[in-house]
DNA sequence: CGGACGAATAGATAATTGTCAATATGTCAT
DNA sequence: ATGACATATTGACAATTATCTATTCGTCCG
């Protein structure tokens, strides 16, 4: 995963009421409705949430008649993580850790 | 660490001149010289960046003379890491893993 | 078919953001 | 003190964004 895939994801999570939706999500699969009552915003607005963090790979909809069903793409979340969790801090010039 | 600190930070990392930063200080300390060195933008542009950085959390600055040199904050990202890892993709409503 | 209901799109708007040029501030060396 | 240089602040502007209302599109059921 590149950089600008991951500040695409990063730019997504930056939203809190879309991060809130993506540990809604980490919970497992929801629909849209479950969603909708969770937050004060109109039914356009999650729609509009929905589709930036579908577009960044992070969320796949489930459309089953009427209804979507979210969840988080297991793929772009394990790379994700793989990313931040190759960050590290104590690479100072010293070349000591702590 | 919280949903709104971590969507703080998401932000901050969300815009790509910033995460690329962020990685270059993933390897060690480095001066703003040096950052700006690898960026097309101007100095007061990097400095708005930088502050953006440090406001969440996520960087730190030690003013030696005239330089500024920046590092990651050890905690912030270690309770930043542990925040992501803890997302999970794979709660499907069925209740299986895979 | 036709109404009901969930979701998507269009259009508008206020707020935020990334960037720059110009200027100010702070620190060092002479 | 004064000039040089690193950084910060200010003010401006174009681009993006989060949100809403109004409307359209799709799917189901009677």
């Amino acid at each position: 995963m590149n950089s600008i895939d991951v500040a695409l994801i990063c730019r997504a999570m930056g939203d809190s009421n879309r991060l809130q939706i993506v540990q809604m999500l980490s919970e497992g699969e929801k629909c849209a409705c479950k969603l909708l009552e969770k937050f004060v915003i109109t039914q356009p607005t999650l729609s509009h949430h929905m589709r930036i963090l579908c577009e960044c790979g992070l969320v796949e909809v489930r459309k089953e008649g009427k209804w979507n069903h979210y969840t988080l793409n297991c793929d772009t979340l394990a790379a994700f993580i793989n990313f931040i969790s190759g960050l590290e801090c104590c690479g100072k010039d010293v070349g000591l850790c702590q």
